[in-house]
DNA sequence: TACGCGTGGCA
DNA sequence: TTGCCAAGCGT
């Protein structure tokens, strides 16, 4: 051991966290967790779930509302999947949201509306992995489990100066984070980390004048904290074409139909859109659900998603208002469009289909 | 093991 | 404009 850099200790960063922990409306604030107020399980479940691979910014309004809507475990296990998917609508990862779902009937089914209390347990369930285990034994139960995130890596691989690069390091990052979690407040620790990666320990010019673990960091004393953690370098996007065909009946009402339940946007609503690929044609109206006068909007809808990029040729087309929808297919009433389960890229095509 | 899977904010 | 990134999971 380099005597220059004395071993992390959690007191530190529990000490740090007292003082400067984040107020967020999913959490127990330090101190009422140190006057016995716990954690209710439902809440650490569904804001971890929201939380994988998705700003603390962008969850906020969503867990709210999930919260009003559905109070407890019991109350989402009653609920209806398509009011799910449409309260999910925007977040983006919609498997998560069917999972969601399954969690909860799970739970209220098998396990009389509680959540398993250890990491096998929990880990049986759909849509909870190892990350998520370990954070909802931690925080919700105080278990001194090894909650390792993006958060986590990027602060442990810049105290040790990692050169191994992710996803390589993982092994050695779960070791040396074991090695540093408490058997007391493994939660708040937990919850430390996170905020210590999220607030000062950040991707981009992290604080680490601020930092209460500078001492033992070799990243910071080399100042080459930013670029920690290594990673190989990505691959670029592909970009894919298609079509999506916007049908408007009189009385304002827009054609919508359901995706398929898995895959991209697996179990979303969209308007009928043709097969999406580098060299699809765009301007092949007979892949229309109808036989109507389709004029093409001039400006097409660009989307990236996590793969690839995607450029939509929206076509748009007045139906008369005695037109039935085909096998699959209904009429969204324009009162009803913002509550239909649309993610953001197919609101981009209707939005589109309208205003031309 | 590696890939598929959304979105919005930011430099 | 482009790339990068944010509390990963399922297959």
């Amino acid at each position: 051991m380099d005597q220059r850099f004395p071993a992390p200790e959690a007191q530190t960063l529990l000490d740090w966290y007292d003082r400067h922990a984040r107020a967020l409306p999913w959490r127990v604030p330090p101190e009422a967790r140190q006057r016995g107020v716990v954690p209710d399980p439902y809440r650490v479940w569904l804001s971890e779930i929201m939380l994988q691979q998705t700003t603390v910014a962008a969850v906020k309004a969503y867990f709210e509302a999930f919260t009003q809507k559905w109070p407890d475990v019991n109350a989402l296990a009653a609920a209806d999947e398509a009011d799910v998917m449409k309260a999910w609508a925007g977040l983006g990862y919609y498997s998560r949201a069917r999972n969601l779902k399954a969690c909860a009937d799970t739970v209220a089914r098998d396990h009389a509306g509680k959540f398993p209390d250890t990491e096998e347990g929990l880990v049986a369930l759909p849509g909870i992995g190892p990350y998520t285990a370990a954070a909802i034994a931690a925080i919700a139960f105080d278990r001194p489990a090894t909650v390792v995130d993006g958060n986590v890596e990027r602060v442990i691989s810049r105290i040790h100066a990692l050169e191994t690069p992710l996803p390589q390091a993982k092994p050695d990052i779960r070791a040396l984070t074991a090695a540093i979690t408490p058997e007391t407040r493994p939660g708040d620790f937990a919850q430390a980390m996170m905020d210590l990666g999220a607030t000062l320990c950040s991707p981009k010019r992290p604080a680490c004048s601020l930092c209460p673990w500078q001492a033992p960091c070799r990243a910071q004393a080399a100042g080459t904290s930013e670029t920690f953690p290594r990673k190989a370098p990505k691959a670029a996007k592909p970009t894919r074409r298609g079509m999506a065909f916007v049908a408007v009946r009189s009385d304002g009402a827009v054609l919508l139909r359901r995706r398929p339940p898995k895959g991209l946007l697996g179990g979303m609503s969209e308007p009928p859109t043709s097969t999406w690929a580098p060299d699809a044609a765009i301007d092949d109206t007979k892949e229309a659900p109808l036989d109507l006068d389709w004029k093409r909007c001039q400006t097409p809808v660009r989307h990236t998603f996590t793969h690839f990029h995607l450029e939509m040729t929206v076509w748009h087309a007045h139906a008369p208002s005695t037109m039935l929808a085909p096998e699959g297919h209904w009429w969204s009433p324009r009162h009803e469009l913002g509550g239909e389960a649309l993610p953001t890229v197919m609101k981009k095509a209707v939005a589109a289909g309208l205003g031309s």
